[in-house]
DNA sequence: CAGTGAATGTGCATTTTTTCACAATCTGAA
DNA sequence: TTCAGATTGTGAAAAAATGCACATTCACTG
């Protein structure tokens, strides 16, 4: 149970966040249990992948029945361990960066912007429809360490990324979430998500010019 | 030259957009040659894998030097089809919708905001600063097809995402890019790109909790 | 114009990921 | 208590992707 002895592949943990979609629909809707097909279905993938993938931190299901909706939602959850609060903090305050800490959907999953950072003497003080009043990036390494941020959001102009993710992996943050079309380097203990949406872009682009019985799904 | 006979494989069509953003940079900064080793470092990746990609389309290198960098570049743009202009509508026009249109990184790479819509009838007629009317959602099909959008991008809140995705497919748009937290559907002639935030942050949290000689890169 | 150094392009081995197929096992009914 | 029906968990096969290693080819030098 729970056990997770080798290593797990990338790839299944990122199903296992998809996965957790429409689990929380069928919860709402009262579905008590759910197969591996339908939940396959449901995610556009094979149903052996989505047992295979749960087979990694143990068996969850019941032969014959399925998976108890609950239940499995719980297991991800903790597997992926969102069943607790994470602290973010953001830096870059512009469109991108203030849509984010409005979104609701990241304070119901558990993950609290801590601090907001700009470098624009203009917008530092100004408060956020969220509470959050904005900070100069100055105080990026004292309110880190004070909020305990485990996750640092990059928001800003591409130019400036790389010597904010410095700032951050400086001040103990141990992994980014980078929104600046470049990869950001940082050092091996810290773990790097880019979010590059010109690369889906030139995604739908190439296979816009050669559609002919691609698959509909990733 | 340019062949393309078998089929090429997603991830390397993902990369190579990655690869374009040093190609970008090394360019601007007049560099005349790159070595598959030198942006391999810059990408994250093994060098052999940027030569494998790249031979999937032709060969651009020259043996003994590497490629030259305004020249690989522009083969990129052939085969990502960037080298063109494409046409976008977004639906939803909140935080998100509004950072999208805002964004200037689209347009200088050609992804160019034909039409904007919404259903709420407080911010139908609204100019945006981009020079964009907020559109009716009745619009949709009319606007889709006079001003010939290739993708629909979705920015409204999850519930209404597969309706919406709906009206766009149903307008004749040809790709998706959906920011809602849920897999849409779509006939098979419609590619769909996913963007999910939440994934993402799962990510990094699953990694977080057991970071001990985790990779730095993907 | 031959020789050197360097980096490509690529066949092949390796690794990773997906899929198949079926024995194992559980529920509920008779 | 046994049986039927259903679906899991999982070895083994297949497919996909990556990485190695080197022959090939080019630029440049003397
Ligand atoms: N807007 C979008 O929809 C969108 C989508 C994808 C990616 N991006 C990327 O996200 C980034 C931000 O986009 P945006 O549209 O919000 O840009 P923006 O110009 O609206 O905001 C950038 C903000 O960063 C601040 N900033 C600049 N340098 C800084 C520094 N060194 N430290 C702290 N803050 C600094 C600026 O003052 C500004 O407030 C860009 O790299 C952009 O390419 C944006
Ligand atoms: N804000 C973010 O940073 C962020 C990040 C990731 C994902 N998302 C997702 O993107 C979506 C939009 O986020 P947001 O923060 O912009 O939300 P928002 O509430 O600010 O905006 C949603 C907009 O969609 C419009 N809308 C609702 N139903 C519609 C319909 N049927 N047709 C057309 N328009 C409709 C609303 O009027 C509103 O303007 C959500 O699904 C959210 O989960 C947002």
């Amino acid at each position: 149970m729970m056990s997770e002895s080798g290593k797990v592949p990338a790839p299944t943990i990122e199903r296992l966040a998809i996965y957790s979609r429409p689990l929380e629909d069928l919860l709402e809707s009262g579905t008590p249990v759910v197969s591996s097909e339908r939940l396959a279905i449901l995610c556009g993938v094979n149903p052996a992948q989505v047992r295979k993938d749960l087979a990694y931190f143990g068996e969850f299901g019941v032969r014959g029945l399925g998976y108890e909706v609950r239940e499995l939602l719980r297991a991800i959850r903790t597997i992926l361990a969102t069943d607790r609060v994470w602290h973010l903090c953001i830096v870059g305050m512009g469109n991108l960066g203030r849509a984010l800490v409005e979104n609701e959907n990241f304070k119901k999953r558990g993950y609290l912007f801590a601090a907001a950072f700009d470098v624009d003497n203009r917008k530092v003080g100004e408060r956020l429809r969220c509470g959050l009043a904005i900070e100069p990036i100055a105080k990026i390494k004292e309110l880190v360490g004070r909020l305990n941020v485990d996750i640092g959001v990059i928001t800003t102009p591409q130019e400036d990324a790389q010597r904010v993710a410095d700032l951050l992996t400086d001040a103990g943050v141990k992994s980014l979430l980078n929104f600046a079309p470049l990869q950001v380097r940082a050092p091996a203990s810290c773990f790097v998500e880019h979010v590059d949406l010109g690369v889906k872009l030139e995604n739908l682009a190439y296979h816009l010019t050669r559609l002919r019985g691609a698959k509909p799904h990733k």
